[in-house]
RNA sequence: UGCCCGAUGGUGUAACUGGCAACACGUCUGACUCUGAAUCAGAAGAGUCCAGGUUCGACCCCUGGUCGGGCAACCA
């Protein structure tokens, strides 16, 4: 992003613009700051980043790149009681690993605290703050509700001497938690409940995960988010939709505090929503906690770590966020546009191999015992510099349990009874025999293959089928972890009733832990190579697999539409 | 009875300063195929929440409704 000249801000050619990126222009057509752009990612560090997180780190460094901005990390850290370092650290992960970098310009709330501690005692000084020493539930109800007006604190007009001196003591730590907060003086009768004289300090004898103990009171987002992006620079300050009733606020502290003619300016868009998930922190974090899922990383989790683990790539998320739009009304994405996204990834880049995750053993019977040929099969046929690998060929093979029928119907494109069927890369067979138990259960299957329909050798003959198959005396044993939707219902934040919880709502097959045969080219796979099982899905190595016991994971099946055809 | 926001095919987003609605996913056909994948070709699907108004002409502007979401933490 670089060049500079006339072409400095990409111009939307063809594309239309979003509603975001049509206020960015025509500031900068109207010479707003200078025509800068500095937008910044503000993450809580109270749990891990989830997709819709995603959605905003791809906006607002997608903003400030395509405009030749900046993009600040900066950690929204006022409240001690909820964060922690092992939060910041993963969404510093997360955002590199998506692809983005925030140079130099990494910083937190808490770097701004004595400024804002200055500018608290400003208002006090020019009498816009006070301290009430009422409890908080009195504190709500003198607050009033919406369509009535609130009434003002017996504390409202305490003297400025007073109020300082009280807020000095807060500070020091002579009073207890709770006992007393630093109140804006705005409006008890407004209509939006945020001017009813907000709280910007609150006490808290908390140990605070950058400041340790040096403070006894902290300020609420609120006093702090518009400062801190005044103090950045920021000019455009991209946040969710609920927020927009905070922006009255955000804007008077900033017209109270600062001289200056620059203002960043808040705006909002719709937070990314997610069929067949939830996305809010407080459930997630009730999932981790409560053991439904095996941490913040499980694969099925909608977090960035665990879409990592699911195999998911930085750029089928980027593309993923591109794809969903930005706007201001409530939306919900089928979670089949992700699953695109990364299908259509992973189909450029993905080796393919062979696995079968539910044997049936099949015997060449007109095929020599003890002979193994060396198979060469192209890894990637969307990738020209895949290379190839070598497949050993015997005559006992696997194939998928689901690729054989004994009574097929016409559409059953596979292995019945006389029929024929390709082995891909190998020989055409013939089904011969079917090999059953006391039980009737089929045990394995005898066929004759042909040896002049060798792979690559110019025969032409043509069969409907093609399977995918392992060489039973070669064939890798790996631990695969099917993964499906983490909720077995559309929307699980819908309930039924008052006592129902979205829990409920958990899909129980929502993992199935099997152990596949596969390709002996695999042995040496390690977290995080990516493979499309042949014919099944993309799959990729877990962190948990070592070179005894492979373990991978399915990121996702590949579509499947003889299987929607028998839905 | 308050304030703020929103409303376009199944889903999500477009439509330049007003000129009868486009793209993506999904769906359905068909072609191709040594992955029932991918790819390619095509189709169906909304008349833009409703009612008025302005205009030669409105998704777009105005008025009034309807519906949906948000706002009453010492959370962010």
């Amino acid at each position: 992003m670089i060049d500079k000249g006339s072409e400095d801000i990409k111009p939307t050619e063809g594309k239309s613009l979003n509603f975001l990126e049509t206020i960015i222009e025509e500031d900068i057509r109207k010479g707003k700051n200078d025509g800068r752009v500095h937008t910044r990612f503000p993450p809580e560090p109270n749990g891990y980043l989830h997709i819709g997180h995603a959605k905003s780190i791809c906006l607002n460094f997608g903003l400030a790149d395509k405009y030749n901005g900046k993009c600040n990390l900066r950690f929204d850290d006022t409240n001690p009681t909820k964060e922690e370092q092992e939060y910041v650290n993963s969404i510093m992960e997360d955002v590199r690993w998506l692809g983005f970098d925030w140079e130099d310009r990494l910083f937190y709330a808490s770097d701004y605290f004595d400024q804002l501690y200055e500018w608290a005692i400003k208002l006090i000084k020019d009498g816009k703050a006070y301290v009430d020493d009422q409890p908080a539930d009195l504190i709500s109800e003198q607050r009033g509700v919406p369509t009535r007006p609130g009434i003002e604190s017996p504390f409202r007009k305490r003297s400025i001497e007073e109020n300082l001196e009280l807020f000095e003591r807060m500070k020091k730590g002579e009073f207890p938690d709770a006992s007393k907060v630093l109140r804006a003086k705005i409006d008890m009768a407004s209509p939006n409940m945020h001017m009813r004289d907000p709280v910007l300090y609150r006490i808290l004898h908390s140990n605070h995960h950058r400041t340790g103990d040096k403070w006894c009171v902290y300020p609420m987002y609120d006093f702090a988010h518009g400062q801190s992006d005044y103090l950045e620079g920021i000019t455009h300050s991209i946040c969710t939709l609920e927020f927009e009733i905070h922006r009255p606020l955000y804007d008077w502290f900033l017209d109270n505090l600062i001289e200056s003619e620059y203002r960043p300016r808040q705006h909002e868009f719709a937070r990314l929503n997610l069929s067949y998930t939830v996305m809010s922190k407080r459930k997630l974090l009730e999932l981790v906690k409560d053991k439904y899922v095996t941490g913040w990383d499980d694969p099925r989790m909608p977090t960035i770590s665990g879409l990592r683990r699911r195999g998911y790539t930085p750029e089928s998320i980027r593309n993923f966020a591109d794809r969903v739009g930005v706007a201001k009304r409530e939306n919900v994405i089928d979670v089949g546009l992700l699953e695109f996204s990364i299908r259509e990834h992973l189909n450029l880049i993905s080796p393919r191999i062979f696995a079968v995750l539910d044997p049936l053993k099949v015997i060449i019977t007109n095929y020599p015992e003890g002979k193994t040929e060396e198979l060469n099969l192209e890894n990637n046929p969307e990738d020209p510099n895949g290379g190839n690998r070598i497949v050993p060929f015997s005559r006992e093979v696997y194939i998928e349990r689901d690729d054989f029928m004994e009574d097929p119907p016409n559409k059953f494109f596979r292995l019945g009874p006389g029929r024929e069927v390709r082995l891909k890369g190998a020989y055409v067979i013939k089904c011969e025999d079917v090999k059953k138990d006391e039980n009737g259960n089929i045990i394995e299957l005898h066929c004759t293959y042909d040896p002049t329909t060798k792979s690559g050798s110019g025969d032409q003959r043509k069969v409907k089928g093609t399977l995918h198959w392992v060489s039973v005396n070669h064939a890798v044993d790996a631990e695969v972890r099917l993964y499906d939707r983490l909720f077995s219902k559309e929307f699980p934040d819908e309930l039924e009733n008052e006592n129902d919880d979205f829990k409920n709502n958990l899909n129980p097959d929502s993992l199935q832990v099997i152990t596949g045969k596969i390709e002996p080219s695999v042995k040496n796979a390690k977290h995080p190579d990516h493979f499309q099982f042949q014919r099944l899905g993309y799959f990729c190595v877990d962190p948990d697999s070592i070179p005894d016991k492979l373990v991978f994971n399915r990121t996702v099946s590949l579509k499947d539409t003889w299987a929607k055809m028998n839905k």
